[in-house]
DNA sequence: CTATTTTTGAACTGATCTATCCAAAATTCC
DNA sequence: GGAATTTTGGATAGATCAGTTCAAAAATAG
C-alpha cells in the first residue's frame, strides 16, 4: 500500500521520556525532541500530533511500566506484608539509583509532572490522580496481607498507612533530587518502616 | 537628586513569588511578571536585572520568609521536642491550606525548584542546599531535645530522624499537590510521628 | 525655575517557540 | 515497471520569548 515508517514508534517515545524526565515538559523543546529520538519535526508531529499529546503519551507509557514492576513486588507471594514493602522501596531506589545520568537524581517522572503540570493541566493532573489511585490500592493490599501476617502491627488504619508509604516514596524522590544519597535514602526508608510497627 | 521609585520591591517580590509559585519557572513569562507586578519591562530588568536573577531573589525571599515562621515553631521553649514538630507539621499543613488559590495546593516554592530547576541550574541548587542543610539542622536539635524530654524514643539516629521528618514534609507538600485534602494529610503526619516512639 | 538624574512606557530586536506546508523520496501493491 | 500512498526533510509561518533602547515624564536639589 505505502512507504511504512522507519522508526519505532516505543523506542522514539522511550527517547522523548528521558528529555521530558530530564528537562521537565516546559523546558523540552520540540527540537530536543527531535534530537532525542532522531526524527524529523513532520515524523513527530505525524505520529504523535503535538507536544502535549507526545508528553501524554510518555507519562502514560512510563506509569505502566512503572507500575508493572512495582506492583509485581508488592504482589510476591513469598513474603510478608512488610517485605514486600520493604522490596518495593528497594527497586524505587535502585531505580533511583540508576537514573542519575549526570550525578544528580532525575526523580519520578509522575512526581516531576504532579509538581510542574497538574496544577494547570486537568489532562495530567487525572492521570496522575488515577495512577496514584491504582498504587494506593496495591499499597492497603499488601498493608491488610502484612497485618494478617503480622509483619504490619499498627493500628492504623490501612488506607492511612497506605498514603503514608505512598508519601515516602515522594520525600524519597524529592529528597534524591535534591541531592540526597543512597545511604541517607536507605536511612529514610528504615525510620518509615519503624511507623508499620509502631 | 533624582526621581525615585513609585513601587515597593518587596511587594513586586511577593507578586513575582506568587507568579513563579502558580506557575513555576519556565512558564512564567516575563510579561507575566509585568502582570502580575504592575510594573513595566524596564522597571523589572532596572531593579532585577533579569528573569533568573528575580527568581533567585523570589527564592531567598521565600526561604527566608518561610524558615523564620518555622524555625520558631521548633525553637519554642514551652513543648517537648515531640510536640515542636507537631507544631511544625500543624504551621506547614495550614500555610498549605491558605495556599490554594484555585483549590489545589501550590505545593512548596523550595520543592517545586527541586524538582524543576536544581538538575541543571548550579545557582538554585546551591540556595536549596543552603536551606535544607539549614533545617536539617533545627530538625536534628529538636530530635536531641526530644531524647532528652522523653517525648522521642526512637533508637534512630537523630539526624536520620531529621531527614525523614524533612523528607515527609516533602511528601505531604506531593500529596497535596496531588490533590490530597486536610484530613488525609493529618492521617500521613500521625503515621510519621509513630515512627519517633517506634 | 532650572539643571540633573532616574524612572518609565512603548517600540523594538533577534532568537526561539510550536506547528504547518509541500514537494521529493520511499515503499507496496498490482 | 507504474500507480497509489505515506514518510520525510527542509523551508516556512506566526506567535512568543527574554531582554534592550530611547526619548519623554517625573521628581529632587539648588
Amino acid at each position: 500500500m505505502a512507504r511504512p515508517r522507519t522508526f519505532d514508534e516505543e523506542q522514539a517515545l522511550d527517547a522523548a521520556m528521558r528529555t521530558f524526565w530530564r528537562k521537565g515538559y516546559e523546558a523540552t523543546s520540540t527540537e530536543d525532541l527531535c534530537a532525542a529520538t532522531g526524527l524529523g519535526r513532520s515524523s513527530i508531529y505525524n505520529t504523535f500530533k503535538s507536544k502535549r499529546a507526545l508528553f501524554q503519551r510518555v507519562l502514560d507509557r512510563y506509569m505502566t511500566t512503572m507500575n508493572a514492576g512495582q506492583l509485581a513486588v508488592l504482589e510476591d507471594p513469598g513474603l510478608s506484608g512488610a517485605d514486600r514493602i520493604r522490596a518495593l522501596f528497594a527497586r524505587v531506589l535502585d531505580g533511583d539509583a540508576e537514573n542519575r545520568p549526570t550525578g544528580r537524581s532525575l526523580g519520578c517522572l509522575g512526581v516531576n509532572t504532579t509538581i510542574e503540570l497538574a496544577g494547570r493541566d486537568a489532562v495530567a493532573a487525572g492521570m496522575l490522580e488515577r495512577d496514584t489511585a491504582h498504587r494506593l490500592d496495591a499499597l492497603r493490599a499488601v498493608v491488610e496481607a502484612g497485618r494478617r501476617d503480622g509483619s504490619i502491627t499498627s493500628s492504623r488504619d490501612a488506607g492511612d498507612l497506605a498514603r503514608f508509604l505512598n508519601a515516602t516514596i515522594a520525600g524519597l524522590r524529592v529528597s534524591a533530587q535534591g541531592g540526597a544519597d543512597r545511604a541517607t535514602l536507605d536511612a529514610i526508608v528504615a525510620i518509615a518502616l519503624d511507623a508499620l510497627t509502631a
